[in-house]
Formats: structure tokens, C-alpha cells, sequence
DNA sequence: GTAAAGCCTCCCCTAAGAGGAGGGTCAAGA
DNA sequence: TCTTGACCCTCCTCTTAGGGGAGGCTTTAC
């Protein structure tokens, strides 16, 4: 029995552009061509495509599925290879939407964020209050809390957001080397955090910082912010300044 | 001050072709084109340059940037909707590692292609399920190896060592997702997986599950047994089963 | 015999540039 | 002033996995 590409395609799912195609890059030759030159496909030939369509959902190229075809070929080698480079495609994956979603935030509240804009010193009080204006929209529509009217000191938040991004990736790598949350070298961490946010004018207890950090959690931006710089941080941070606030409050 | 495409090109990271064909397409014009057709930027042009770049991080095509940074447009929306297709994207990929992992441990096993008859007809659900039924048999086999020494009910043990597997590697994808801890997906998953374990003997409430997700933290076994899985999983799931418990609670 | 459906090949098109050919321009040193 | 080398330009082709269509055969049904 003999199928027309028609046939093919209705079977398969396929249009008949993609047949023309495989049999022209030689990667399903039809069983037999007519004298006409119809293309005539056997079961064989549909076994076959369904391998083709089969690898082409893992999102291997043609030319890999070619080779994955083919006799006497470490299909193990190829096929880990391939799942290596989809993990590495989904990490990326990942941190685009966590990007995407705080730059929703900030959009709704009518700035544009990027995440380069975020970190980085402004030179004037007016660019820092710009910068931080689609938190306080964010803060006050949705806890009713409004930062706004405090004036800004502008090397002192320059110095204040240098301090912040090496204390999130410190605890970052911490998390990551698999440290307690409850550990000498978070603990050490979130003191000194404390020491220079309370030099700095802001008077926080470990409790407070406790519950600010609970309070992230359920805070898309904030959540967000800390989950691009490493996947697990608000969660392990959670946990470890309530460890600190126990901790500090006991002894 | 203006540069020249080889300076840019150098601030900027991006090649000269690239900003040859922005140039045409549209999207960014040099500030001037020199007598003998130089292009020269200058400092607003390289400013939008990262802004296009930041949106192409964001996979935009470069149409739609051209969109985004065009005035009177409502990149909310344009914004959520990329957070969609990605979303989706995520989920693609996701399912796409899973069956890779199958095809993978088929293949060492030296199954070659049945393997891909396995999920012939792909496209619909049940194909997918077949799929992750592979992959639990694989994880079962797997563990049962690193514990058949020990004198326990074999079969049973597998059987609750892949609905862990599986219940964790769920767990991890959530997290990297950026699922919140309280939200329905993880709360699905606690659901499940403590009903398994009533169903098979164990009479675990969400408050002792909680309890325990929170010993786990401390135990050095349990902890790193987690994280291997994924940075941040023993924090993010001791902080959902804390939360699952207080909502069943008080429901 | 004719019409409709089916098939063929050939050509151009996509997105985001990469690579290169062929040729003009600029700045520095001899 | 000439030359050399770095830099720049435009134009062309190429990449993936086919899509769309033109123009022209072939097969099937009535």
C-alpha cells in the first residue's frame, strides 16, 4: 500500500510542503517516484516520519534528527546533549520572566524599568525619585504606604543600593554553597546589613527586618527582584532573618 | 561627542552588522551620516540602543521593540502579553525536558526507537502522560537500585520513592516558574502528595507536614537532599507547607 | 470530452543578522 | 606627498524550516 503526499499528510499532520521539503534535503526519500513524479510513500516511509516528528518536538534540528536516524550513532551522547542545552534554554527561560514581570510592575505604575536601571547610582535626586517612584506607586496603590515624601539623600541612596546588591548576592551565595539559613555566615550577613541600615538612618530591629522580609514574599516586585538574582533568595531570606530575629531575641 | 560603529559597536556589545541592519530596518538612526557615508551616533542613540537591546533580552522581536519604544503605546500590555508567550514557552519546555529524560534513560537502557513509538501520535495529552509514566519508571528503577541493600519492602518503597521524586522535581519547577509558595499550583502539588501518602499508610496532616518540611531545614541530610534538587527548594517548600497548613486550617 | 482535484518544479519570502567581495576614506609615519 | 593599515561603505549570498504562489502536467469522476 502506497500514500499519495495528500495522504501523507492528512495522516501525519503535515503539510505537503514539509514533505517536499524533507525529500529535497534528503531526509525522507519517498519509497518510490512515479513516472509522472509523484511521490509514492510506504509504511516504512510513515514509521519513519513519525521518528522525524517525533525528534522534531524536542526541538532538534533537522539536521541533528538526520543524524539521530541514522545507524551506528550514540543517540545517548546526542540526546544529552540536547537535554543540557534545553535546561540551559529554560534557565534562561526563567529569569526573562521573572525580568518580564518586574518590568510589568514598573510599567503599570508608569515608569520603564530595566534591569540595568535598577542597580545602577543616579546622579541627581530627581532620577532617583524617578527610579523610585513605580515602587512607590506599587507600594502606596497596593498597601497604602507612601515613601514619597521623605527627602533624598543622593549619594547616601547611591551608597544604600551598593549596599543592598552586595548583601543580596552575598546571601545568594550562600544559598547557593548551601549554607543554613540559620548559619554563622548568614547570621553575619544579615548583622552587618543591619548595622549599616541602622547607621544610615533607618531604625530597623531584627524583627522588623523579619517581617519585611515575609512581607516580600508576597510581594510581587519585591519577590521578583530577589528571585532574578538567584531562584530560591526570598524564600531562604525569609526564613533566615526570622531565624535572626529568634535568635537575637532570646540571647 | 559622537562615535563612530566600531565605538558603539564596543560600548554597546552588539556588532557592526547589527547596527548596520538597525539602521536599515529602521530602528536606530545614526544622529548623521558623514560626507563619505559614516554613520555617527550619539549619546540619546546610544541610550536607545540599550533600551532595544534590554527588550531583545526580553526575546521582543525587534518589530515589536520598534513598538515599545514608539510613544503613545500601552506597554502594559505588550508587556503582559510577552509575559504570556513565555509563559507558555516555559511550559513547552518543561514538558520537552521531561520527555528528553525518558527518551534519554531509553536509550541507555538501549532501547532505540520504540522508545519514539512510545509517543507516536504526539500532540495530544495522552502521549504527554505516557511520557511522565516513563519518566517515573526510570526514577523508580533508579532509586530502588540505591536501596534495594537495605532490608525494606522493595516494590513498596519504589512506588513512594517516585511519587517523591516526582512531588519534588514539581516542587523545583514551581520555584524556578516563580510560582508564589501560597499559590494554587504548589498547593495543588502538597495536596497530592499528602493524599498519596495517606492513601499509603501514613496518617499526615498538613500541620505535620509542615512541621516536618521544617525539620528538614535543619537536617543536614534532608536539606542537602533538597537542594541538590534545586537551590532554594527546602526553603521554598518549608515556607509553602507552612502556608498550606495555615490555609487548610482555617478553612 | 471536460472539469476538478491533485501533483510537479521553480522562484521568492521570512528574522536577525553573518560572512565576504570589492572599493572608498582616514590618520599616521616616511 | 605617498603609502600603509585600519576603518568604513554597499551589495550579495547564506542560514531554518518551510509558506505562498505561478505555471503547467496528470489523474479521476462524470
Amino acid at each position: 500500500m502506497l500514500y499519495t503526499v495528500k495522504e501523507v499528510s492528512e495522516l501525519a499532520h503535515v503539510t505537503i510542503k514539509t514533505l517536499h521539503h524533507y525529500h529535497k534535503i534528503g531526509l525522507l526519500l519517498p519509497r518510490e517516484v512515479s513516472e509522472a513524479g509523484y511521490r509514492m510513500y510506504g509504511q516504512w516511509e510513515l514509521e519513519r516520519l513519525q521518528e522525524i516528528l517525533f525528534y522534531k518536538e524536542l526541538d532538534f534540528s533537522l539536521e541533528q534528527i538526520g543524524e539521530l536516524l541514522a545507524e551506528n550513532v550514540d543517540r545517548t551522547a546526542i540526546l544529552a546533549e540536547q537535554h543540557r542545552l534545553m535546561q540551559s534554554r529554560q534557565k534562561r527561560l526563567t529569569q526573562l520572566i521573572i525580568t518580564l514581570e518586574a518590568s510589568l510592575a514598573a510599567a503599570k505604575n508608569g515608569g520603564t524599568m530595566n534591569q540595568a536601571d535598577m542597580f545602577k547610582g543616579f546622579g541627581s535626586e530627581a532620577e532617583w525619585r524617578e527610579a523610585l517612584e513605580a515602587q512607590n506607586q506599587h507600594l502606596k496603590e497596593n498597601y497604602g504606604y507612601d515613601l514619597a515624601e521623605q527627602p533624598i539623600d543622593v549619594p547616601k541612596m547611591n551608597e544604600q543600593a551598593a549596599e543592598a546588591v552586595r548583601f543580596m548576592k552575598g546571601a545568594a551565595a550562600c544559598l547557593r554553597e548551601g549554607r543554613r539559613h540559620d548559619g554563622p555566615e548568614v547570621a553575619q550577613l544579615i548583622a552587618e546589613h543591619l548595622a549599616f541600615l541602622q547607621a544610615h538612618g533607618h531604625a530597623i530591629q531584627p524583627d522588623d527586618y523579619a517581617a519585611q522580609s515575609r512581607f516580600f514574599l508576597g510581594d510581587d516586585f519585591h519577590r521578583s527582584m530577589l528571585e532574578a538574582q538567584q531562584v530560591g533568595l526570598a524564600y531562604y531570606l525569609c526564613l533566615a532573618a526570622e531565624a535572626y530575629a529568634a535568635g537575637s531575641g532570646s540571647n
